[in-house]
DNA sequence: AATACATGTGTAATCGATTACAAATCATCA
DNA sequence: TGATGATTTGTAATCGATTACACATGTATT
């Protein structure tokens, strides 16, 4: 591998001036450029970026804290940071944490180690102190969660909002015993979508039933399943399910057919995240769909506007509800 | 933040010695370690990556080349690289090519600027002559797929078998008719799955129907419908299908439905893969098992060891045939 | 006491780029 | 013609670590 060095020699320059082709051709004469390009050609040579990083002190990486690679919910988002990262001369580093406090350790450290020039943080279950802490002297933006105290910048959805759309859409087709699949309420949006489940229902005068909502304690597909199992176990059985993620109403359609049931005839059903599989299914699900794409690229740019050192505003985009066959 | 050169200072010892720490505390004396120890807390210094990786001319970082992150068939395989890559002290830089040459151009360089320092390609529609190419210049092994004249190093399943397995398993619990949704014969794979299932129809003597066997142009959920939708419009109609991919399976699953037929009793279904959502629709899916995790872990010995100039041999690991409800 | 060897530390070069500053060249214009 | 300013290039310091080599000290051996 030809160094800027030997470049330099070939072409009968200073090393200067090659690094000035490389970062601003239009500065070195006419004449030297050509014969900086035949050196460049000739030699293969291509810039190495260790050199560059040291001397620039950036790594041009951004890190992407998600707790799972495999929750379709990211697959869109992580698109919407990709492009945008690579449109403006970053590179992502997607890290699964899996919730696990040592692995955050790996890629905080990455950061304080300048292996990364900024985080973004997707990441529900990461431990808020610390977080706080690394944003008070690193880059870093929050995506899809953010810290109820606005001390990090963030972009999220109205989750509060967004439920209250979903089981308003429920009572105005009709139905009246609505009950929730939660996630722990250890989770914000956990909290604030229960909150509009239950302004939705007060508002239209439907009294709340305890016995109706239901808090897994993972997202996964079997903790949608129990969910519904426990649901149609009751003494009184719902006739409409409000889910906090696809995943879970997907489990809940699982033991819902398994039992004999149909939806949405005999149980409606709603999600959240409208993931690609929420239409692979039979029926196909009625869900919220959050603006991923769109969160990924502003992550990415009010991330890269803390890097360079000026102020972020937080935003909250725009959700939407997708009416389709399960309800 | 706190430099090398700042600690000794501040330890009364030279940079060297600081190094030495960093590197192999166990080399500096007790007492000195004492005082650098004391120096680096009380700065609260981290090791600068930049300048270790100049030095050292590596940057600990692997590039893994994938199609679209989407695809749930890769998560597992990623978990395994992941996994295996922090123990052995890389981290991974997860690049979605979307199949363009653009995008991959922009990662193939990444490796030219020696900002990575190997490549573990899961690709099947890269460039293989520019593939070979880099293969000659940079560490790089293949995951999953690979190329016929063996140049690369890879680590796969035999496809061939694990097809003839698929379909065998079919004819055994009574299946004649049996189709076959295929993906574009351009991959590899797609070439060996179709040799698979010929050698199993040939063997027991069941006559080969060309009209039954249907080629999609991607790999998506709706490519599976569109062949379901083919072959149910077929003179005559086959009893079972063996779909490449759980996706095109579960696509096939959805038309199935669809037209009021039920599955596995109507038409019983073997998708490819084991993806998490093969457990999730109802019914379940019958579907082969690729040791997805291990082929991550061991792409990643493999690409260390050419990354530390060892010889390393191809190598080929077992399937599994799951049986569930839908055959 | 002389020698050999192990242990611990410092000096300074090095990795491959960028860039402030100085210097050389050239054109322009009074 | 000489001063002025623009353009182009070179010199050398720098980013933050690692490491070969040299040197000083302590310990063991005869």
């Amino acid at each position: 591998m030809a160094t800027i060095q030997e470049v330099a020699q070939k072409a009968g320059v200073s090393v200067a001036t090659i690094s000035r082709y490389l970062n601003n051709p239009a500065i070195v004469a006419k004449e030297t450029r050509e014969k900086v390009e035949q050196a460049i050609k000739t030699l293969n040579y291509e810039p190495s970026m260790l050199g560059r990083n040291l001397r620039k002190s950036e790594s041009r990486l951004l890190i992407v804290l998600l707790p799972s690679i495999s929750n379709p919910f990211y697959t869109e988002v992580i698109n919407g940071i990709e492009d945008t990262a690579i449109e403006k001369g970053y590179n992502i580093l997607l890290c699964q944490t899996d919730s696990k406090p040592e692995r955050e350790e790996i890629y905080f450290n990455m950061m304080k180690n300048r292996l990364a020039d900024g985080i973004i943080s997707m990441d529900p279950t990461v431990d808020r102190a610390k977080l706080i802490e690394i944003a008070k002297n690193f880059p870093l933006v929050q995506c899809s969660e953010y810290d109820e105290e606005g001390i990090i910048t963030y972009v999220t959805i109205d989750n509060e909002l967004a439920a209250y759309h979903a089981v308003k859409h429920l009572i105005k087709i009709g139905h009246k015993k609505i009950a929730m699949i939660n996630s722990g309420e250890k989770f914000l949006y956990a909290r604030e979508r229960k909150q509009g489940y239950l302004r939705a229902l007060n508002e239209s005068g439907i009294p709340f039933n305890p016995d109706w909502i239901f808090t897994t304690d993972n997202l996964e597909f079997d903790a949608g399943r129990q969910a519904m199992k426990s649901l149609l176990g009751k003494s009184e059985i719902p006739t409409a399910v409000f889910a906090v993620s696809d995943i879970l109403a997907i489990g809940a359609l699982k033991e819902i057919n398994l039992k004999g049931l149909a939806v949405p005839d005999d149980i409606a059903l709603v999600g959240f995240d409208k993931i690609s599989f929420s239409n692979m299914t039979q029926p196909t699900l009625t869900t919220i769909s959050q603006p991923m794409y769109q969160m990924g690229s502003m992550s990415v740019h009010m991330l890269i506007n803390k890097i360079n050192g000026k102020h972020t505003e937080s935003i909250i985009l725009d959700h939407e509800l997708v009416i389709r066959e399960s309800t």
